[in-house]
DNA sequence: CGAGCGGTTGAGGCATGTCAAGAGTTGTGG
DNA sequence: CCACAACTCTTGACATGCCTCAACCGCTCG
């Protein structure tokens, strides 16, 4: 492991509060990997024998059923990721692939359990980051059973120009074929939606997004901090596609 | 409250590894209350300020937007709800109304707070907890991704004969258009499917689920313990809809 | 340059929602 | 105890959302 990456590592929520020496003895049996693009890591059904950290590049999580497959998350530097199969010992719920060339640490799930036995400050970090990401798959949830594809890409397209800043025109951070995916749609059926949410204030050029008219799409996206999130503005991913501890 | 529940509240995972005296502490400050059939006791966006177990009755665990809504689970006795908001001392996700009169334990978030700082068993038993109601998200956001409507309805029926041990006729444990909700249908829908399924090895009379043809259903359900849970056989509850701590 | 890939567009079809009506059931009040 | 209201469930007709298949464009990269 680079010693650059250490500081990165402590500095996240769920490892911020533990003791130095605990930390430390966490990162002694931990080790880095770097995988080239396109590669599955995980594959869903496996034994969770580790934590993984992206330190760079960024992955993306799916699930497979029969011969279908979905996206359930994109993660980025710095994030951890399947916090919660490790914790329960349990196999993989989603399978999990790198998007671009990704360097990830390793840290043994077995030493993470027996962590949290031994630095309360640490559990606390667990508990919280755990129920934030069962809150975050609950508002996915939300999303697909109360809104139609429609509506789910224009509170994307919104969500994420908030998440810039309110800013009017940004880049699309994921391929059009994986946005789809996300958003639980057909490539071509997103293609066609952006085609008409011209009229309702949201236009393409590529993959750069323009609002020409913000009170028009927010009107259709409707958009609510209980299914958007409140943490909108605190989300450092970027991806728009949220993190997930699994 | 009734000398009768405590044993009961105090044998749920989440609070059997605590001490004694913790657990006391907690119930001291707690309180019941009995609500009539129908009544919306939680509504989305409130502050969460109390966690909820259910000891009587059963509870809908819903979600709005905009002028839609739709069952994300239902609770039955005994366990607990909302368990994640109370955590993060955020508001809650989802709204909870009685399906029939109810009696609910109502135990004060920000002690349930303090306690886990004050009780490592404790904090354990949450993060087993969290991790569990985590990935039974995911598992429910894989299923509305992944399967149709179709598939959906069958998994759910095969699940049920599971759940009850593996019998041929069964019944429904909630009513139709419930069910049609949670699954993400319309009522319409769900009646028609129902008519289909007769083809594929399962058939209803009234609310009785009749399998007749195990192969058959099992071939279009295509369970899987990634979606449909490997707890599938632990689960107490018994209404099929699993229990969420929000 | 040609293959491969992401993206777009069109045609057509199936899945699902909407609206409306009616049968059966339950609960309630006269 | 009956009559009525309210509700669930079902069924039909219809509209539409979304998917599938296929072709094509433009770009990138060997």
């Amino acid at each position: 492991m680079r010693p650059e990456e250490l500081p990165e590592i402590r500095h996240l929520h769920l490892f911020r509060d533990m003791t130095q020496a605990n930390f430390e003895a966490l990162m002694a049996s931990s080790y880095a990997q770097n995988f080239p693009q396109g590669l599955e890591m995980i594959r869903q059904g496996d034994p969770a024998d580790f934590l993984h950290v992206v330190v760079e590049g960024s992955v993306e999580l799916f699930a497979r059923w029969g011969g279908r497959e979905g996206t359930m998350a994109v993660v980025r530097p710095v994030s951890t990721f399947i916090l919660a199969a490790c914790i329960r010992d349990a196999p993989y719920l989603m399978s999990a692939r790198t998007l671009e060339r990704a360097r990830i640490i390793l840290i043994p799930s077995s030493d993470l359990r027996a962590m949290f036995r031994r630095d309360p400050e640490f559990s606390v970090a667990v508990i919280n980051e755990l129920a934030s990401c069962y809150r975050s798959v609950v508002r996915n949830a939300k999303t697909l059973k109360l809104r139609n594809s429609r509506e789910r890409v224009a509170s994307y397209l919104l969500r994420q120009s908030l998440l810039a800043g309110g800013v009017p025109s940004y880049a699309l951070p994921v391929e059009k074929r994986l946005l789809a995916s996300y958003l639980g749609m057909t490539a071509e059926n997103l293609s066609r939606t952006l085609r008409t949410l011209e009229e309702s204030g949201v236009k393409m050029d590529g993959a750069r997004v323009i609002i020409t008219d913000r009170a028009k799409l927010n009107a259709l996206a409707q958009p609510d901090t209980l299914i958007d999130g409140p943490d909108m503005f605190a989300n450092e991913s970027g991806s728009g596609l949220p993190a997930a501890g699994q």
